[in-house]
DNA sequence: AACAAATACTTTGCATACAAAATAAATTAT
DNA sequence: ATAATTTATTTTGTATGCAAAGTATTTGTT
């Protein structure tokens, strides 16, 4: 029996499984804001840094392309933003905050408060450790991009 | 500015992230086995442990009942396995992998070498307390799902 | 034994993830 | 300046993830 075929000896399947977790964990506390975790996502990277054009939301999200179209799209209609087209470059759009997305991020606040509560068994040291290594990790793929 | 609302702050963010980029990086390698990420879990848990219910399978891999229903109809289609009803108990049905199936572990076992290589950045050390925290993270979900 | 409740799966509807094709607009090359 | 190329974003088609509803079968109750 190849030990390299098990699955409790995968990295990716715990990477799987842990998302996965999280957007669940994610689910019921972001009930309130009546969003997904994608658009939370965006949302939050909305509010560290207001109109910005969507190549950045999703060079800082990470998000998918087509998925965000949808994305803004959704958030648009539910009022939290306003895509635009830019003046300059008519292909670029930039995307910005109503008062009501702004007022949300208050709500939201809360959010992390609650996931920080869900994962009390973890220390606050094993937590640095495990961002750090998780950012190395992150680095591996940036380079095997090459392939 | 709240540091709490930060995505640079955020766990889950990493984790999405990462996911994705396993899956991402996974692809090229599946492609000679024709199969996507959650096809290949699917046949590393029939690979490991060959005749089981649906429901243990449900259960080793984490991935959803409602997913699953779909991904057997197609490694079925594709040869990789048969699906049984149980004759003890007609609501149980039973995965089997095929002469195929079995057969295709043999090109599989290259899969997780190739992925090692594209992670060399990280130390077996790192990968070991990586491991270590992951699974003690994924332990305070099964907890926090009784909330 | 007849009915209620629990099991094991499948189906449905919605929200992505992703590759690839399509659009539109700006930039570069000739 | 016109064509070819590049850039920014959307659209399309396939494959999940997930909650909830639906189906079939079995077990537990009375």
């Amino acid at each position: 029996m190849s030990e390299l075929l098990k699955l409790e000896n995968q990295l990716c399947h715990r990477f799987y499984t842990l998302s996965n977790a999280f957007t669940r964990a994610y689910r019921p506390l972001l009930k309130a804001l009546d969003i997904t975790y994608p658009q939370y996502v965006t949302l939050m990277a909305l509010w560290e840094d207001d109109d910005i054009t969507i190549a950045e939301l999703l060079d800082r999200t990470a998000i998918d392309g087509g998925a965000m179209s949808l994305i803004l799209k959704k958030l648009q209609d539910k009022g939290f933003l306003v895509v635009t087209k830019d003046k300059a470059d008519k292909r670029v759009k930039r995307v910005q905050l109503t008062e009501t997305g702004k007022k949300k991020k208050a709500i939201a606040e809360d959010v992390p408060v609650q996931m920080l509560c869900k994962l009390n068994g973890m220390t606050a040291d094993e937590s640095r450790t495990l961002k750090v290594l998780l950012d190395k990790l992150g680095g591996c793929f940036e380079n095997a991009d090459l392939n």
